[in-house]
DNA sequence: TGTACATCAGTGAACGCGCGTTCACTGATGTAC
DNA sequence: TGTACATCAGTGAACGCGCGTTCACTGATGTAC
């Protein structure tokens, strides 16, 4: 019963586990789902003993669930920098303060600059971990309740960040916080839906990406409108016709 | 070589099939993918000889591809009269054809309360036939590729329908054709992407519904202000302050 | 510093089972003449 | 109207195979004293 520090073979030696997940990942992204990969199929993929995969998972689902949450832990952090990224690139710090009722052209231009940005700089992050997010897709409403719930929580903080970023940056003021996390849900929805075509028709990237674009500012524009600030947007987009 | 009359056997005694489909869709409800179905389970639950499935498909993608294209003949042609019902019981026939121009604020209600309209009806629907639309999200993004390319063919046959509707209905005139399908692509997404929600979380339903035409609201106000109309929607929405 | 023991990732053989698929057959229905 | 034949849905037995899982074992590394 004494107590022990946590053995350095843990992370030193754990080489069969990272082989089994990345088996997973090369066998899932051609065009299977987690729950229809062979515990021996992965073994043999891995090139271990498919006995091996008993050492560190009890079943399928939990090889799973552990390759959701570190792709997730993978992904969250660069997709706020991103955002963060985008929004600066965008406006200097110093004007970054500026609140909507004072300057509502700035404040529309540089949400709508900083969402252009983002789509863009997450569409090449898509690229770049194409496998990545045809799991999360996939699963997401796949066949295993257990994997279908994680990703369901993994999406839900997506949106809240991005929910979080676009208030801490104030680039949309005016809505209220209810309303901004609705939005934030469904961009993100739409960003991971629309990030499917961009993987696999290469071809259509651009018209993907400014559908991805439009359908952001649309909301946007839609949700100012609607809680009630839609004469000051409307002034900013068509100054008054002569 | 001689020319045959189709004979009727076909469709009376065709039970093998029709069991064997139902047997299919009562097994993807639960939580299961329709390539993860085994043959002899098909055909156990079913009440069959596991043999008999071969009388009928070549294999189970066969089999979900006549499931898909039974229920998309099911959807297809229910939605779009629940469209015209939602949008006729609205505005009588004969104030139809007003322009947006003549009276904007009439267009604005009639699309929105229409679409609310259409949105219930559409849950409705929803929660009739859970298994359908579950089957149908699933393998939206499932493994099968021939499954996916069908429901992907759905899905964009459902956009073009509700397009085709809003356009011939009247209900957004100010919109061109490619910003309607956008929109209508991105609601159809979305609606089925949210009925997961609505069958799985009945205690969430009113919510749900809401965020819906939340959802719908928003897209049809962010597209007709960023085509130039917003000065028109703006002052119906929020007549001029004392 | 040495020794005895515990932990842990990985191996290899063996098991029983359910699977997809094939083959030969049956009986009902439809068709030709 | 009768007869011979073709088609078709469904049956039942049999096959070989790969699967998940268990058991007993190994060798490397870490820990206690």
């Amino acid at each position: 019963m004494t107590a022990r520090k946590p053995s350095l073979t843990k992370t030193v030696a754990a080489q069969g586990k990272r082989l089994l997940m990345d088996a997973a990942l090369k066998l899932t992204a051609q065009s299977r789902s987690i729950n229809a990969l062979g515990l021996r199929e992965l073994a043999r993929e891995a090139g271990l003993n498919p006995n091996t995969f008993y050492r560190h998972f009890k079943d399928i689902d939990e090889l799973g669930l552990t390759i959701i949450e570190e792709m997730s832990n993978k992904l969250r952090q660069p997709l706020r920098d991103l955002r963060r990224q985008a929004a600066e690139s965008v406006v200097p710090p110093e004007l970054a303060g500026i609140g909507w009722e004072e300057n509502p052209l700035l404040n529309l231009q540089k949400a709508t600059l900083a969402t252009k940005e983002t789509v863009k700089l997450f569409f090449d992050y898509v690229a770049q971990n194409p496998n990545a997010f045809i799991l999360g897709v996939r699963e997401l409403h796949g066949a295993s309740p257990l994997l279908r719930q994680a990703l369901r929580k993994v999406m839900a903080d997506f949106a809240q960040d991005m929910a979080d970023d676009i208030k801490q940056l104030k680039l949309l003021p005016m809505l209220d916080d209810v309303t901004l996390l609705e939005v934030a849900s469904t961009i993100s929805r739409e960003m991971f839906q629309l990030s499917m075509d961009y993987i696999e028709q290469p071809e259509q990237r651009n018209a993907i990406f400014a559908q991805a674009e439009a359908l952001v500012v649309m909301l946007f524009t839609g949700a100012t409108v609607l809680k009630g600030h839609g004469r000051l947007l409307v002034q900013a987009l068509e100054p008054l016709p002569a």
